[in-house]
DNA sequence: GGAAAGCTGAAACGTGTGTTTGAAACCCGA
DNA sequence: TCGGGTTTCAAACACACGTTTCAGCTTTCC
């Protein structure tokens, strides 16, 4: 909108980037104003004048990375006439491109993601669930759902959805763990895509044998 | 030793529970020693006189907890002898009472891995991997390898374990979330079994798949 | 050219942190 | 009862945090 100098845009989104590198890397907590402006080239008061707070600037970090999330790859919908297992292989491995991928399309978007489900921003928490988390675990139980065929008892099919959540996000969550046990998450989209479609092997096996249960 | 009173002991008691609590509560970092000695009743300088530091009252924390850990149900050893698939079942059960128990015979223990593995201190990662997470993959690693029969070529072997880490511990790293949709992790020691059986049936089913495809 | 708006800079504010100090209070053995 | 080691306490330390202030600079518009 506005036909003034560069520098405002300018300094805003070296504000933006920084932030997201930082608050990526160790939480919205633990990270600290001042080295985000220090990252960034620019002062402390900059960041009250063009965002407001650090949960001000927090969030647009959040509405950034989740709007470049959906324009890279947007999530696959399932249709009623696909294959469910050839679905749910398509979409674990967009979930796990989604989650590993770094310095690519969006840098720290899995990152965030990740601290956001374990340790939540108040605040930030409900429009994560909304925007994100809810919409992802809905489309995974249409697919589990269609793959067992008959709704399976009580808990068990929401137990299912997050086994394969949970397949999915563990090598991020876990990822200082796993690099210290010689195991490090891929991080090259060839080598995501591999891992992926082993989890995706293994949820399906796994998912096969309660439509066995269930028809006994 | 010291035949000194108890108050010795019994503030330094107190002084361990209450950092217990919170460490596991918020994780070391956000813990604040303040919050610790007013929830145990005791002064600032209690933490230096009894314990150092607040990094080595939590070491200490962890020492308990770890103590506490293995000795009230030790970590089940799989004999060469056993079937492998019941000896998975038993392991995920142990895995994930372990990890989801609360407010029993070791109350923190859970909370204290899941902070650690998410967003490791500096320092006690190491102590951590080697008598924790360590253990814990090479025992998965090797009911995983008798099930497969034999092991399935490059990293795909690796994934697989860590796909059965995944399922236990994603409950607990992804608390808050789960909560928010409406599927909180489960915390009495029944609902953990049953949902640890589902867990189990899912990465037998699972793993059987690699069985077929690797003996064709 | 001058005034107004936009933007940046250094310094300080108030609060919270982990840690340290040194003097009281306490307890126990002699 | 006294002395000496043991344990507590309030206070302050130095530092880091997010936030605020306001002077000074730049840019834009009339």
């Amino acid at each position: 909108m506005s036909k003034r100098s560069d520098s405002h845009d300018a300094t805003k989104a070296r504000l933006l980037f920084a932030a997201g590198e930082e608050f990526a890397r160790v939480g919205f907590g633990a990270a600290s104003v001042r080295a985000i402006v220090d990252a960034a080239g620019a002062n402390v008061s900059a960041v009250k004048y063009h965002y407001g707070s650090k949960t001000d600037l927090y969030l647009a970090v959040w509405e950034f990375a989740a709007k470049q999330m959906v324009s890279s790859e947007p999530m696959p919908v399932v249709e009623d006439f696909d294959d469910p297992r050839q679905a749910l292989r398509r979409f674990i491995a967009w979930f796990m491109r989604l989650v590993l991928t770094e310095s690519e399309e969006h840098p720290w978007a899995g990152q965030l993601l990740a601290h956001e489900t374990v340790s939540p921003t108040p605040g930030a928490l409900d429009v994560f669930v909304a925007n994100c988390a809810g919409p992802i675990k809905d489309e995974i139980a249409r697919i589990v759902k269609k793959i067992i065929g008959r709704p399976a008892r009580g808990k068990t099919l929401d137990d299912l959805v997050f086994a394969v959540v949970a397949l999915c996000v563990n090598p991020k969550h876990s990822r200082e763990i796993l690099i210290k046990l010689g195991h490090p998450p891929p991080t090259t989209r060839a080598a995501i895509n591999r891992m992926a479609g082993v989890m995706a092997d293994f949820a399906i096996s796994g998912l096969d044998g309660f439509v066995a249960e269930e028809d006994r």
